[in-house]
DNA sequence: TCCATGGTTCAAAGATTATAGAAATATAAA
DNA sequence: TTTATATTTCTATAATCTTTGAACCATGGA
């Protein structure tokens, strides 16, 4: 993963509203939730929610499908790997401490590659 | 680990000279390294580097030491490996992922508690 | 004590990010 | 086609972050 990818990652998940929304994908897993119903989740106004969910599919972080006329968002798993992956190994004990964590969560829940 | 420490170690980290900085320590390990050092080998200006690394003590990712007359920064692999727990077990897989990750690297250079 | 070196703080300017209402767009049901 | 629903884009404002020279503080040697 590219140092780019790294900061523009962090960046995204580097706030209040995205982090809560991030780990509520997560935990919603691969069938995703509709903006709406996340932004009534998580009490965040449509706009400020469609704002966070640009800076969160850029960074690759989530995706989206249009599905009727709802538009639903679920978390790339894989790209939260990625960036887990090279937290690991260059942040965590300099010589990379590999045997583990990199791809332990790997391929649980891969939704679109 | 509490959101707001998450959000605010995400943070610090988010920013590429503070990655940077970040990652150099991590490599350096507990000896740790002046901050003139610091500023030299990845060329930014004393006052900046001052502010990022006054950022990066805020989210409690490093900690300083005073050495004669220099300023002697490490990394706190400890918080680092906090903040890899809360991301793999929130932000992985849902279900917490726990087999392995979260202590794989704790332990292995801990400077200061 | 005086000077040199290492670092931090101050201050001001510029850049980026966040917030959220209002308007616009899209889908689909009536 | 009109209407209702779902979401995004636009716009303006506010807030926060970044950058860096200059001034300041601390430590140690002459």
């Amino acid at each position: 993963m590219e140092i780019k990818s790294v900061v523009t990652a962090l960046a995204a998940l580097a706030q209040e509203s995205r982090l809560a929304i991030f780990r509520l994908l997560v935990q919603t897993g691969p069938e995703g939730l509709s903006a709406g119903k996340i932004s009534e989740t998580l009490g965040i106004p449509p706009s400020s929610l469609s704002f966070h969910m640009k800076e969160l599919a850029h960074a690759d972080l989530v995706s989206s499908r249009q599905e009727s006329r709802y538009v639903i968002y679920s978390a790339n798993f894989r790209t939260m790997n990625e960036l887990l992956g090279f937290l690991t190994e260059n942040c965590c004990s300099g010589k990379p401490c590999k045997p583990t964590a990199t791809s332990d969560c790997a391929g649980i829940e891969e939704t679109q590659a």
